[in-house]
DNA sequence: GATATTATTGCAAGCGCTTGCAGTTTGAAG
DNA sequence: CTTCAAACTGCAAGCGCTTGCAATAATATC
């Protein structure tokens, strides 16, 4: 019943209609809202109770322009379609939200011409801050960033020479242990199948990794088990059918993803291919599905979750007191499941 | 070598500066900017000049508080670690990116008072239009949408007498629709793990549907059948290990995702039982990697890319040319695999 | 040639909110 | 009772960009 707006109809409530119907200036419900230490007691109770009478919610662009900040920092991905891509920017926003920042997606498909553009699009838009993901960008977007002066980190790959504080681990090193186990087994003819490394840095150090392994056996990959697909689960399995299909079959391979794997574990399956036995299958990231199928799948779990709270902890300190924000390395962790167990005499 | 600023360092050059360095004022290259044709070539291509020679970026709150619109959506949703939203949020981004919109991100947890804050979040943040999910949004929402006027789409779930206008599947008929498969493959105890009923009326939906596939046949979803849990694999799998142990066993167990669905298949994996055959097993999403799984899983497809389109369309008709957003019904399609297989003699 | 159009551009008034600075009030100290 | 600091508030000047309107220049109509 007293719930009738006073305003004829549209006109969302602005600042000076609070400050009118509480009787006071605009600059002091300004300053009740942001600072409220700053306001008399029962001025600030008069404010508040006009605030809601009027369901004022205050104008963010406004409030940006007039000097305080966007409150939002824009993070742009390939895509929210593969899991920890989908975990970090959930991570992130959750992080965020609590201190009152919100984000921005951008997505690339993986392709930096995209990048560019989507990074470009979210400072335009006013973000006070950029998550990217890897240590490969464009000469044209790391200028892009000293010119504009956001502050940027980027995820999942650690690399002490990234011109980019960076959260993440060591690809390389990832690559190296999973390559090393599956030896360790026996597998020795191992394959890859991988996203674009072209696009891709983090792919593209974990093949380094992989062969850094087998060169200490005095190995090397061949280039005819190297093979690149889009990513997602359909032409996975096709590159497995490639793989099965060769001249000669690896005894392993090594899939960039969980989804990948389970997509070359299924067309094993097809085949007739017992996995592991006659061919291991490892995958990357450690997904929550990746215990539940069958096999279990041995996968080098890549923390998402712990990076994005690491990002999101750079991003404050650095948003709030202009702390400097610095790299960090995480840890992998390899999950060692039957998928790559042992291997069975032939 | 003619890169060198003319400013000293820091403050981005605003449209003034452009405006000084071509020569003409502010007006127009705002103008030559936003509408093109209104404006003389030879001063727009000076202003063009000025813009890259300064690396100029418009500022986007001075931008849409001068009127123009912030040019961003709001998407709420429950978390992206549900493939089928992280498809949503992809696709509607790549759809509005296109138009220049860009879009921010919310998520609840499934918790409804998380949605109402994470929605008021966006709206203070400006956002032009919001996407939520399913239609069961608290009247306080309702209140504060309509108070703002923004507008505002949902997705997931069609219902006629929504008050919002809504993209999404027929719910309760998907379920009917499956669980008639199950029956019709003479599964007859069917029981259900869904996430929490209370804040997914989806959920609710689909249990109505199988309810009433099974009323049809004079039986009813028994209480101990209907167990409810996170949503995630883990959980799913611990409330198939209920199933399992309970008194009477089910013949087929429904899963609302076909995360769920998998972790399930897992339990009963490791408890030897034979799925199907034993036990038939259905998801709900139809992500990419139900048919790659061993048994492939029967699920229900629910078109996560063709809601975002028509999402995004009826946003941005709405948003450019001021379109009544109607609602739509996308067709749900029952995805037939293995694990719904014909039920062995017992 | 004179007048009506049309094409370009500049002016100036904000959009809604934050903030430095200054005025007012109040209580304490002298 | 003054004097002064502390506690509140209000004033006014923007933040960077868009736009209706007016002014000027260029082109077209009789």
């Amino acid at each position: 019943m007293a719930d009738e707006p006073i305003s004829e109809k549209k006109r969302p409530a602005t600042l000076g209609d609070v400050a009118r119907l509480a009787g006071v200036s605009a600059s002091t419900v300004s300053r009740a809202l942001s600072r409220p230490d700053l306001v008399n007691e029962a001025t600030r109770e008069r404010i508040t109770w006009a605030v809601s009478r009027l369901g004022y919610i205050p104008h963010g662009a406004a409030r940006a322009l007039a000097g305080r900040g966007h409150r939002a920092v824009g993070v742009v991905i390939p895509s929210l379609r593969f899991g920890v891509f989908a975990e970090l920017v959930e991570t992130i926003q959750a992080r965020l939200d609590e201190a009152g920042f919100g984000i921005l997606l951008g997505h690339t498909g993986g392709d930096p011409e995209r990048e560019y553009e989507q990074a470009r699009a979210l400072v335009e838009r006013g973000v006070d801050a950029l998550v990217l993901i890897g240590n490969a960008q464009q000469p044209r977007l790391l200028r892009l960033i000293t010119d504009v002066g956001v502050p940027v980190v980027t995820a999942f790959d650690y690399d002490e020479s990234s011109a980019l504080p960076c959260v993440g681990v060591d690809n390389e090193a990832a690559g190296r242990c999973l390559a090393e186990h599956l030896l360790d087994q026996g597998y020795d003819e191992i394959a890859i199948i991988t996203q674009p490394t072209l696009s891709n840095d983090r792919s593209g150090k974990r093949v380094d990794g992989v062969a850094s392994a087998l060169r200490q056996i005095g190995r090397a990959v061949r280039p005819e088990f190297l093979i690149e697909c889009d990513g997602l689960a359909p032409s996975a399995r096709d590159a497995m059918g490639a793989l099965l299909g060769g001249e000669k079959r690896p005894r392993a391979v090594v899939c960039f993803s969980d989804l990948m794997a389970i997509a070359a574990t299924a067309e094993c399956r097809a085949q007739g291919i017992a996995v592991p036995g006659e061919i291991a299958i490892a995958g990357f990231s450690g997904i929550g599905l990746s215990d539940m199928v069958d096999p279990p799948l041995t996968s080098v779990r890549i923390p998402a979750v712990e990076i994005g709270d690491l990002i999101a902890e750079r991003l404050l300190a650095h948003l709030m007191d202009r702390a400097a924000v610095g790299s960090a390395l995480v840890a992998h962790e390899l999950l060692l499941r039957e998928s790559t167990g042992a291997l069975r005499e032939l």
